[in-house]
DNA sequence: AATTTTCTGATTTACGTACATCAAATTTTC
DNA sequence: GAAAATTTGATGTACGTAAATCAGAAAATT
């Protein structure tokens, strides 16, 4: 059997109170008999039941999410993963609130940093914009012990407990290597696709694939950048410009969200030279133009398992206690045409694995 | 607050024993009173809590894991997962014991099979092979209310509750996508390397690459497919000879392991045509393959996800449970030289993600 | 040595559920 | 309508930990 908070008491001959007070870090033990528990602890091979502990205490996770607004699927589908684990909360023990603010806006975000301060949660998730004023309101977070996990855009520079999401440089280099060898021989300008340069995964990516490009292919011009503030209007607008303009461009790398509008440009275009299309998040749109083969790659992170992770990753700073850090690697998904995953509910404008509860029993493809 | 059995008995005008008669089915409650209570349960939404039910029941999931034996460093490398598992066993309440068989040895399996099914354990995962012997040991198990999930290698016909491991169809055509693309005009054969056909892993990976490439890159000759026994030794010794029978080769696809052979081999011939490479399983080898330029793609899955997964879902299966689809589906890792994940310990013979317990630190890379 | 302060022990209640026992109420059977 | 069978209620203990109280012991201070 698994030993217990009396078999400490038993082995370092002390009372069932004064283990409970070392245990807790409560005050009152003498630095001596604080000693001799916690070698028992050690000897004897203590570790507290979590669960137990949790029930005794009736402890309950109240955490603040903070999400971009607007309309954009993949950030939508990130908050119906939030949503889905808010109807996880009961067995969790989580109380999950969501915030939206305006995208690509410092000033709204650090409000809405300091408004989450003010209620005290056991912890904050954020999709960060780079900015020193927004790490300036995480590192008051932290100062107040509150853990700060950032989801998707990371906040370097700032005291932030934890990053969910993927390594942005390697996605950007991913590209690179992708659409250099996908376009073997042929020859042509390749453009590049942002969303805006104050949120650090759109940099690093565009660093990532500018590195890898000019250092192994050199032959391909890199146009300017285009930023389309994730905007499938504007983008459809500024990329339809670039087609027109740059009649024998080879490839294109669409590093930020609009991409409705990257594909409706695609479309418009027509005839030509082929260009190698790799983009970022599968959600219906891409998923669509993969199948169609106007998109050659999607990368992609799993929204779901951010949430997820950025959730256990939170509870555990909350209790000071280790994660499996492994398991917290996001990872990024590389989908061809061939490795698709089965399609999930279709009709709703969100990406992949929309929360569902109940096991859909299909095998190999679960 | 959350709604307990309390809330029931008050809720229906019943006793806290009759509520937890209903809840447990036991036996002894009036039909009608029993609908009373489990329409009570429906109004308040009562949801049992897991932890502190599996509190009172001190309960314990003894598992079984039935891997091959043999030197295979994936194979190895997922053992040494389930031994991390196992090392988190007081926390998760799990039993865990290891079981290894000799490798594509049907009868052995079917051996472990009903030794572990004597046991009568809370779950069983096991690596499959495909043969009429193993499917009936697993359909004895589940004929016993045990719960197996599938690790690895699939078993199609049985009535497993879960198969954990990847769709090695998409594996097979997505191999074949970017081997085509990357030779872009080049010419030559391609070919197989397998390590038997007796699993089905093997085969589906083979049939998905044969597909895509007879329907996409026809220009490419499939030579006859060599079977290693995922045996470093006897995957150099053939993949030597065709290196020299077939000098003008154009590209290897490796789906088994041994691939310790195989880069072996490659080492030795230098010069001639390049060869674009295709292998399975990151290991220290294949990484090292990957980043030296002698393979150019590694595919990949995570053994430290699929053992966790297989162990929430008998966990799941075992309580009669739901489970997250979504979290439990394992995800074909595409591996380039340029969005490798850090290395972690190396020095030993293992894959990604050996289990290591305290948080690394290490921002992003996590 | 007496007093104050600081530790430590013993004991109790609580968390939400499981499980057992026994008495009381209700239904069924003859 | 009484006896037997079934159903329901009341109550207590347990799981492992948290948290509180209060009494007693040990140390530090005067």
């Amino acid at each position: 059997m698994r030993p217990t908070v009396h078999d400490i008491a038993a082995a370092a001959g002390v009372s069932l109170a004064t283990v409970d007070r070392v245990l807790n870090q409560r005050a009152g033990v003498r630095t001596v008999t604080r000693e001799r528990v916690e070698q028992a602890i050690e000897r004897i091979g203590y570790v507290r039941d979590v669960a137990a502990a949790n029930l005794a205490k009736s402890r309950v996770y109240p955490f603040v999410f903070i999400l971009p607004a607007g309309d954009n699927s993949f950030m939508r589908g990130l908050e119906a993963q939030v949503r889905a684990a808010m109807s996880r909360s009961a067995a969790e023990r989580t109380s999950i609130s969501v915030v939206t603010v305006p995208a690509f806006n410092a000033e709204a975000l650090v409000a809405a940093l300091d408004e989450a301060r003010a209620k005290s949660p056991a912890g904050v998730a954020v999709v960060a914009i780079d900015s020193p004023d927004v790490i300036a309101a995480v590192d008051r977070l932290r100062a107040d012990r509150i853990p700060v996990v950032t989801l998707v855009s990371d906040l370097a520079g700032s005291k932030r407990d934890h990053f969910a999401g993927v390594d942005n440089i390697a996605a950007g280099r991913t590209a690179a290597s992708l659409m250099g060898r996908f376009l073997g021989g042929r020859s042509g300008p390749v453009a590049v696709l942002a969303g805006s340069m104050l949120v650090r995964d759109h940099r690093e990516r565009l660093d990532g694939f500018q590195a890898v490009m000019t250092e192994n292919f050199p032959g391909h011009v890199l146009l300017p950048v285009i930023e389309g503030q994730d905007d499938p209007a504007m983008v459809e607008r500024l990329v339809g410009q670039v087609l027109a303009s740059s009649p024998e461009i080879a490839g294109i790398y669409s590093l930020g969200a609009g991409n409705r509008g990257l594909i409706a440009a695609l479309k418009r275009r027509a005839g030509g030279t082929p260009v190698c299309v790799i983009a970022h998040e599968l959600t219906r749109h891409t998923r669509a133009a993969l199948n169609d083969g106007l998109i050659d790659v999607v990368l992609n992170q799993d929204a779901g398992h951010e949430v997820r992770s950025a959730i256990r990753v939170l509870k555990a700073k909350a209790d000071g206690v280790a994660v499996i850090g492994a398991q917290e690697r996001i990872r990024l998904d590389i989908f061809l045409k061939d490795n698709l995953p089965f399609e999930e509910d279709s009709g709703t404008d969100t990406p992949l694995e929309q929360g569902r509860n109940q096991e859909p029993e299909q095998g190999a493809a679960d």
